[in-house]
DNA sequence: TATGAATGAGTCTTCATTCAT
DNA sequence: CATGAATGAAGACTCATTCAT
């Protein structure tokens, strides 16, 4: 018994999922996520420390989904700006969405509705920041190979755009989306961005 | 509960924001408002018949005038379409937003960030969907007058940007911009919009 | 009801004395207090703070009690160390130590023997550190009206006989020591006493 | 349960008078005790069969030593009262305390202060009830030997002197007293005491 | 109107002990 | 012998709401 029994843990995640989505975390109970997962009180305590712990373990996923996606567009390796004109960006990029949101419409939800009172609360906050960051300098790095492109736009502006990222996400949960009608509208959104940079950065 | 006291009224709502503001509605405590307001913890109760409806009482000059400052734009008397195209356009959207910035802020970030538990948590869920239906109406009013206007946009795209006017009001309230700075980041997203918006619709 | 109501607050005082009593401060549990109190568990909470805030309010009384008698020896205006010598001396102590017992045996037991766990359970250590700084200011007052005396007594002895007059009470307590029987004790244990200071001391 | 395991029941015991001094016998948990022990909780159990028997283990060596330095003094065949009078008395009584005080420092403090909820809480009251006893027997044999000694001293007194000798060593833990400072005070206290006796037996 | 005492279910968390492995 | 997962009652404390005054 050296490892917490997976099946175990796998009840508790998933009762928990369903308790933080229905009530949020504040109103969701230990009590009932124990009972509900057929497990003592006690006990959930031998797999997570507390409240906000589990809540983050049963986020977990999602959340290192948020940060791979944006390192894999703005990282320190991320994509040249000019690729944003070509059309297998456009591929690529509603491929990712679909990605980060496969599977993880449940979490997403919690994540950006429910987290109130746990650590987790100001999670939009924290990534946009360090995703404002990131992206400036990725228009510096892009500067230097198209010394024509216009980068004085507002870091609120940047930060913006990336708040948007966020709520598209949102919108999608909220209302449902899935299949066809999903991809239609991130394809839209894609354009309705890379049109607006395409403007303000003077670049393609 | 006859005449009730004005001034009692006021310090409950003054003290009711303050709380709400830095608690959360979930986390602030009737004790402490009554307390802090120099009210019996009873007397509240008189006033307001529950913490949500109190919630709600202070939220309510909020609520109105983001309904007030939708049905300007976009309400059955709404302006044309067209109108976008023009320079005062411009600045008389910038005097709305600001209108609602001034004096609201805390209103506005309790509403946005601190609603959870309260019957308010899903009120841009409601808004938006109110506003949808009122744009859809709208472009199709202007579709009579301008028959080569293109309305075969995705409700949801309809949704989605009404929700960005709400990302900006989060962030500029997040970020806590003022003055200048404010103006000139709504002005950046107007643009930003009409611009977008113009290319989709085909007008202008 | 701007006065919490007497009678209740002396039903919770009385419960949780014998509570206190029976199971010392860690093992009592403020449910039962309640409980037997008559009076829901929150209301509690409307009287006393905390199971610690309600602890110190049941030994208040012997708490000052002490303070009291030991300002009235050893105090800035306390007695002459000669008086020691006087046969009215040792009438007079006596009653006191007769006075601290009176009432207050069951809070001198809970105070010396259930204590662990609370605020109060270094009581004996704080009081005599007190005590001992007070006793040496009133051996020096008292060097300089008798030079004779020896005042070369280490920190310690003093501190040790401070602890001893807590011991003899604590015995008191143990062994149900009533009427005549507490009395000869109280005589022998004082007799005891001042023969070994007037020894040391050099006086009399 | 055949042969336990030696090392681990030293490193059960080392961990037990830790956590036992540190927090007291009733917050002192297993689970802490058997993780710093580098235990199972479940083993504990297999070398101890409850908390309280575990903390009556750490504590043994000095309990047995508290009974043999009393037997040594006024057990069956104890000392001659008037061997008091003599100088080798004192030095031996000096290195009788000495040698409980020598090593058991820690399991002294951990008796006499962090006991409360153990069955050991009542140590102090037992051991001098007992002791008490034992004076007396050990007062009638030397009247045999002795005719003009006075013997009627109350019991209380015996059991009074008897309880002083724990306040002494309470005394000299609580203020980590060490090498020459606990000799002189432990002198003090034996002089003290050999000159009440004398004076109240009527001896030397 | 106004008070604040009273309620009691509810919160998260801890812990000695057991037992299947 | 050893493990540590499991138990479940118990811990102190909170809080929206009610109600007698």
């Amino acid at each position: 018994m050296q490892i917490l029994k997976q099946d175990i843990n796998r009840r508790i995640l998933d009762v928990a999922r369903q308790e933080f989505s229905h009530r949020g975390f504040s109103k969701a109970s230990m009590r009932d996520i124990a009972a509900k997962a057929g497990v003592g009180v006690g006990n959930l305590y031998n797999y997570y420390p507390g409240k906000d712990e589990l809540f983050c373990a049963v986020l977990a996923p999602v959340v290192s989904a948020c940060y791979a996606m944006f390192d894999k567009h703005h990282g320190e390796y991320g994509q040249d700006a000019l690729s944003m004109t070509q059309e297998n960006y456009l591929l690529s990029a509603v491929a990712d969405y679909m990605t980060i949101l496969k599977g993880n419409r449940t979490l997403l939800k919690i994540l950006l509705f429910k987290a109130q009172g746990s650590s987790l609360e100001n999670f939009k906050i924290v990534f946009t920041d360090r995703a404002t960051v990131q992206v400036k300098t990725w228009f510096a790095n892009n500067k230097l190979r198209h010394p024509d492109m216009n980068i004085a736009v507002s870091d609120f502006m940047i930060h913006l755009h990336t708040v948007w990222m966020f709520t598209l996400l949102e919108e999608i949960i909220m209302h449902r989306l899935t299949g066809d009608d999903m991809v239609r509208v991130i394809e839209e959104y894609i354009k309705f961005e890379i049109n607006g940079w395409k403007y303000l950065l003077n670049i393609g």
